[in-house]
DNA sequence: TCGATATATCAATTAATCATGAAATATGGA
DNA sequence: TCCATATTTCATGATTAATTGATATATCGA
C-alpha cells in the first residue's frame, strides 16, 4: 500500500452512497451483494450506482463476479487490512500503549 | 460516530498533504507536531497548511493546543477509533473468522 | 434470434474542493 | 508600546468530482 492507493481508497469512502456500500459490503462478507440490490437498497439510479462501484473497484476497496445476468459485489478486506496498517504505521513511534487499546477496542466491535 | 462525520473523516485524508499530516500526527504521539514544523517538514506553505489543519480538526481526528506563539497539533486516537469500529460494524454479520486475522495484523503493523 | 433484464459507458452540466495572495490576529521580547 | 514571529482568515480563480439522460453491452429464456 503505497499514500496514492490510500488516498484513492480515503477518496472512495468519502461520499455517502460509497461509504454506505461498503459498509453492507463488509456487513454481508462472503455473500457478497449485487449491484441491483445496493441501488434498491439504498435508493440510487442505476448508472449512478454503477459510476460510484466503479470507484471503489479502482481504489481496490471491492471486487466483483458477474453471476448470470447480475454481478455481485463483495468487500476485499485484504485491502482494507492494507490501508488500516498504511495508516497505523509506526503508531506513536513504536510504543504500543496507544495503538493497543485502539485495536482491542476495534476486535469487541466484530 | 455517525456517517456525517465518518464522511467527513474520510474526505479529510483523501487529500495528500492531510493523509501525510495525520500519519505523521499517529507516529508523535503525545508530543504532537506544530503547526509550522509540519509546513516545513512537507514543504507547504503556512496558509495551506493551516487550511489543510483546519479540516483535519473539523474532522475530529486532531486537536491542538497553543504553546507560546505556536500552535501544537495532535491525533485524536478516541476519534480514529470510533471511525474504524464505525466502518467494521457487525462485519461479516457477526462472525469473527474475516475481522480477527484483520485485527490482528494491525496489532503487529504497531 | 428476439425481447427483457442487469449493468456499464459516455458526454455534459452542476457542484465541491484546492491552493493562493493579501490581510488579520495573537504572542513574546526589547 | 513596537516589532518580529507564528498562525489563521478571507476572497478568488482553477481544478476536480458527482449526477444525469442517453446509449451501449452482456446474459437469459422463449
Amino acid at each position: 500500500m503505497d499514500i496514492k492507493e490510500a488516498l484513492a481508497a480515503f477518496a472512495a469512502l468519502s461520499q455517502q452512497t460509497r461509504l454506505e456500500v461498503f459498509r453492507r459490503l463488509i456487513k454481508a462478507g462472503e455473500e457478497g451483494i449485487s449491484a441491483g440490490e445496493l441501488g434498491s437498497q439504498l435508493d440510487v439510479r442505476q448508472n449512478t450506482m454503477s459510476a460510484n462501484l466503479t470507484v471503489l473497484l479502482n481504489a481496490g476497496l471491492v471486487r466483483n463476479e458477474r453471476n448470470g445476468r447480475s454481478i455481485r459485489y463483495f468487500a476485499d478486506f485484504e485491502a482494507l487490512r492494507g490501508l488500516l496498517s498504511f495508516l497505523m504505521e509506526d503508531c506513536c513511534g513504536g510504543s504500543t500503549e496507544r495503538c493497543q487499546p485502539l485495536i482491542e477496542e476495534l476486535v469487541c466491535a466484530c
